[in-house]
RNA sequence: GCCUUGGUGGCGGAAUUGGUAGACGCGCUGGAUUCAAAAUCCAGUUCCUUUGGAGUGUGGGUUCGAUUCCCACCCAAGGUACCA
């Protein structure tokens, strides 16, 4: 019988599906586990191969853990909102959810284009998923949650004494008693002190106002890139040179009124949590950096001629009267001010200058050191010395404070930019040269030349500078963190509505959470409004009514009790900021999740997905986890206690080269090959029409005379070919190339040899390369079409085989083969009766064959633990061609063997358990027990080196003595013609492992 | 610049604690089977000047022994904030 692997994928599928095979329950004896993956974006383009690599790792380690008895959550959804559905409505005029439902569920969309649909794809690869949880970000049963969670941190402050979220409540509670004296909050920078007295005689409106500084979400003033030509706002790297990346239009900084995250209460907490997770280190690094925690001092230093200070954080407050400089951005607020009328010119020229630099620029150019004198003058906060205040571009005004207190001696980009504009470098430290470089060794400092920091050394020196600065008024010690609060408004259509109103103050008010959710209105364009408003400017119903409590026509708006809703939606990462915990309990809906559901399930015990997400997504999600955990709603205040980031694959595009210098008119293309011997044998070429033939000798060999040019690359212009057009043996199907572009129906192609190919005799044979997998490089490679070909088991297999789960790998279909005659030969392994029929015996296996198996187990669960999935794929190939070479066809080793290849090959799996005799689904079948006494060995054969390198190996008892090795390899006549008379100086003999004769 | 990851045959990769470098698969070569092809099976396949020798990006070092540990460097990919 054939491995018929269509049928059986078809059948298992089915199966699955109806007898819900994966789905979980929220209570069980056994021990839960939760394995998540991160969910796609279901875009039009569908998945290619590189998508499930992640989705086929997670889903082995869910198979394996039912095999180990545990009860699974492994659950599936998209996340829903997002631009590519926006930009597709802008250009179609179909509503995102409509365009969002064909790409997830499949349909004709309305050009007529058939989409397969993100679920039918996924199924086809037969993952255990339970899609009785599923959830889509953007449907309304879904963001009400998330709309939820914005009221809760609207309605929350942060408590530095208790060290978390508490009720905003509470806040106004104790204002009332004592003002804001005594308050320890994260807050914004410029809020005002007041007492119980002030309080209680602030307006409504000023109350407001006030508590807005102490929100965890908060409306403010926010610089965000605009651009007006798009009516959009970009982030950094949607700019390049001062210009939006589409369509080449000019951005503008712009003040907006938007809604931010207070991320920053979170800083110290987000960066302790790393240390109880299990994620990978570089992940870890880049949260670290990305909070950015520096410990120092915050010191003000009092202008000359001006009531102003100018405020910088320094991590080195010790080196204080080493500073002979300050540095400011260019953007610092000051500089306008301060600038002296002999200075402005250069000090405008060079700020226009800087404009045009991006920050990435500033930050990677150290070696151009630029920078204006301002002819302003700061005062040293001890010696009343006056210092000169500079601009330069290396000071980011998004750091700190945007200055910079410049301390030559002791820091290098100070000290070159000291050299380079001939200012003074005292030193401040004792026996230490600096007439080369800046000494920034903290660790060795012992200060000089500072008053009464002289002879301290670092730690001694901070403190007491600290404590000298308070005592002045002009500083305190400070813990500076680089991370900023998120910006949380979007201008555009396709995102969750805020759940908010303006009243005619233009305070915001929160709607009520029993009328969640607000769902977004209809438009009929997705466009901003002329008059630069978001998207939903254009909705007619976008106001709320108090009393209805309904969102009704804009045309009711009286600000009395019928008020404009906010125009914004919220950024991408809002619906991804807790889906983990929404899965536990997905169709709830009175509460985000039932406080059964979230005690049962605790956390996320492995998650995988993209190392792309370090920043983003995943710090996001821990700042929400933290603030539920304060609130009481989540029992742990870290979402996930394993992560793995799996690698991309990319696609080996395929080239053809068109030489673009010849003067025939047919189009020419050559081989990779025969234009690498062109240009090897530095062949020329010439420009005159000739018949192909002496074209072609051109191309090799020096024409007499009329010689243009050297061969070169660059007279081969390369075009991407469709993969699918390419076999395994990098040969090009012409005939079929020819059809796919018909502009190069009548081309010409050369092979290797300088052959004109016709017919099916001659070879032109590709070009490669490995790139991103894209569209538009013809590289995209659809799984449907492989589990067509060889079967969804196939593709999970060789997903794994191509290479370790964290590393990026090129993909190449043609490998595919190996592990299909895998599964062919594990086929046959069960099908050794008459005719290919399905037989094994009850014949106790022969003791080759327990080894195969045990030591199969043992290296399969040590690969699963340990995320190497690579390695356990050719680990079944070991154990296949072993037990077919040993004949084996004993029931005690293929029921156990095919459990432990479920995980991967989950179809094949299940219809040889079926035939094995089983009527339930292999799922839950318990793994495999390693036993290591069929392991055990009696002799070794070990490897016999001479100066470290083996030369012949020797089968020796295991039970020898050292002695005994020794004498018996010193005593064989290999060793003897080695050592060709000489006599070895040592030998060296490691029982069980190796011996190395030395000499 | 800085941070992170990586560099092993023609290709993807293996070598888990310092102990046989190249497992497994692709590709390639030869053979069997076949009218032929596909499929399948068998043998070979790191390189070289082959009774031997060299070899895991380069150059050093530690060691009886290094892909593995240490130092310096080169290259590639990803990230990024001159962090004061």
């Amino acid at each position: 019988m054939q491995y018929d692997f269509n049928n059986i994928e078809k059948k298992w599928q089915e199966y699955w599906a109806k007898n819900q095979t994966f789905k979980a329950k929220n209570d069980s004896e056994k021990e839960k586990f939760y394995v998540l993956d991160m969910f796609p974006y279901p875009s039009g383009a569908g998945l290619h191969v590189g998508h499930p690599l992640g989705y086929i790792a997670s889903d082995i380690y869910a198979r394996y853990k039912r095999h180990k008895g545990f009860n699974v959550l492994h659950p599936m959804g998209y996340d829903s909102f997002g631009l590519p559905a926006e930009q597709y409505a802008i250009q179609t005029g179909q509503h995102p959810a409509d365009t969002t439902r064909v790409n997830i569920e499949g349909g004709v969309d309305k050009e007529g284009k058939k989409i397969e649909g993100y679920r039918k794809q996924l199924d086809r690869m037969g993952f255990s998923f339970d899609w009785s949880r599923e959830v889509r970000t953007s449907n309304p049963n879904y963001y009400k949650w998330t709309q939820w969670i914005f009221i809760q941190l609207f309605n929350s402050w942060y408590n530095t004494d208790a060290d978390k979220a508490e009720d905003i409540a509470d806040l106004i509670t104790a204002f009332e008693k004592n003002g804001n004296a005594n308050i320890k909050a994260v807050c914004d920078e410029d809020t005002p002190s007041f007492t119980a007295e002030d309080w209680k005689a602030f307006s409504e409106k000023e109350k407001q106002e006030v508590l807005l500084n102490y929100r965890l979400t908060y409306l403010a003033e926010s610089e965000v890139n605009w651009c007006p030509a798009l009516g959009t706002v970009l982030a950094n790297d949607e700019i390049v040179n001062g210009v939006s990346e589409r369509g080449g239009h000019p951005v503008v900084r712009k003040k907006m009124t938007q809604w931010s995250m207070r991320i920053t209460a979170y800083a110290q907490r987000l960066l302790d949590g790393l240390q109880k997770v299990d994620w990978p280190q570089p992940l870890k690094d880049s949260q670290t950096n990305w909070i950015g925690r520096s410990v120092g001092a915050a010191v003000d230093f009092n202008l000359k001629d001006f009531e102003d200070t100018i405020s910088v954080f320094t991590t080195r407050p010790d080196t204080i009267f080493g500073v002979s400089f300050m540095t400011l951005a260019p953007e610092h607020e000051l500089v306008g001010k301060i600038t002296t009328p002999e200075q402005k010119e250069a000090v405008e020229a060079y700020i226009e200058a800087t404009a045009k630099r991006s920050e990435r620029e500033r930050m990677a150019d150290v070696k151009t050191i630029s920078g204006v004198f301002t002819g302003a003058y700061a005062e040293h906060p001890f010696t009343k010395e006056p210092i000169p205040v500079w601009i330069g571009d290396y000071v980011l005004a998004g750091y700190g404070t945007g200055a910079v207190m410049a301390v030559p001696c002791g820091d290098q980009r100070d000290y070159d930019f000291a050299k380079h504009f001939n200012i003074d470098i005292p030193n401040i430290f004792e026996g230490v040269d600096i007439s080369e470089e800046a000494f920034a060794d903290k660790e060795n400092t012992v200060i000089a030349n500072s008053d009464f920091l002289n002879g301290l050394p670092y730690k001694e020196a901070t403190k007491k500078v600290i404590a000298e600065l308070e005592k002045l008024g002009q500083g305190e010690g400070k813990v500076n963190y680089r991370l900023r609060d998120a910006v949380f408004s979007r201008q555009r259509y396709w995102g969750e509505p805020f759940p908010v109103y303006y009243d005619a103050d233009g305070l915001p008010h929160m709607i009520e959470e029993e009328h969640l959710p607000i769902t977004l209105p209809e438009v009929d364009k997705y466009l901003p409004t002329e008059t630069g408003e978001p998207p939903l400017g254009n909705a007619t119903e976008w106001a709320w009514d108090t009393v209805a409590k309904k969102v009704v026509e804009n045309s009711k708006i009286d600000n009395k009790t019928v008020f404009a809703l906010d125009l914004n939606t919220m950024p991408g990462w809002a619906g991804s900021s807790q889906y983990f915990n929404r899965y536990m309990d997905p169709k709830n809906e009175q509460e985000i999740f039932s406080q059964e559901a979230i005690n049962y399930w605790q956390d996320v015990d492995l998650y995988i997905g993209g190392s792309e997400h370090a920043t983003g997504h995943l710090l996001y999600s821990r700042f929400w986890q933290k603030f539920m955990f304060d609130k009481g709603l989540v029992p742990k205040d870290e979402f996930a206690k394993k992560l793995i980031n799996q690698g991309m694959i990319t696609g080996t595009s395929a080239f053809v080269y068109r030489w673009s210098q010849n003067y025939l008119e047919k189009v020419i293309f050559l081989s990779h090959g025969f234009i690498s011997k062109v240009v090897d044998a530095r062949g020329f070429v010439n420009d005159y029409s000739k018949p192909l033939e002496n074209l072609i000798s051109s191309l090799t060999s020096k024409p007499g005379g009329r010689v243009i040019s050297e061969a070169n690359w660059k007279n081969f212009m390369p075009l991407h070919a469709d993969v699918s057009l390419v076999n395994s043996s990098d040969e090009l199907d012409v005939e079929g190339f020819k059809n796919w572009r018909p502009e190069f129906k009548d081309a010409i192609f050369i092979g290797d040899n300088g052959e004109i190919i016709e017919g099916d005799n001659d070879k032109y044979i590709v070009g490669r390369e490995v790139e991103k997998m894209s569209k538009s490089k013809y590289n995209v490679v659809n799984p449907d079409a492989i589990c067509e070909e060889f079967g969804a088991d196939s593709l999970r297999l060789y997903e794994m085989f191509l290479g370790p789960l964290e590393q990026s790998k090129p993909w190449n279909t043609a490998g595919i083969t190996g592990v299909h005659s895998f599964l062919k030969k594990l086929w046959r392994l069960y099908h050794g009766g008459a005719d290919g029929a399905f037989e094994v015996s009850d014949e106790e296996p022969n003791k080759d064959s327990w080894k195969t198996l045990h030591k199969t187990i043992k290296k399969v669960e040590e690969d699963i633990e340990n995320f190497s999935f690579n390695t356990s794929v050719s680990t079944f190939m070991i154990a296949v061609n072993e037990l077919s070479s040993q004949k084996c066809a004993s029931r005690k080793i293929l029921e156990p063997l095919i459990i432990l290849v479920s995980p991967y090959a989950p179809h094949i799996a299940e219809e040889l358990w079926e035939k094995l005799g089983h009527d339930e689904s292999i799922s839950e079948a318990p793994f495999p027990k390693f036993e290591e006494k069929y392991l055990v060995e009696s002799s070794k054969e070990y490897p016999i080196s001479f100066n470290g390198k083996m030369r012949f190996k020797l089968e020796l008892p295991l039970d020898l003595s050292k002695d005994e090795i020794e004498s018996t390899v010193m005593a064989h006549e290999k060793t003897q013609q080695q050592l060709q008379g000489r006599t070895p100086k040592k030998v060296i003999v490691v029982p069980g492992k190796i011996v190395n004769i030395v000499g």
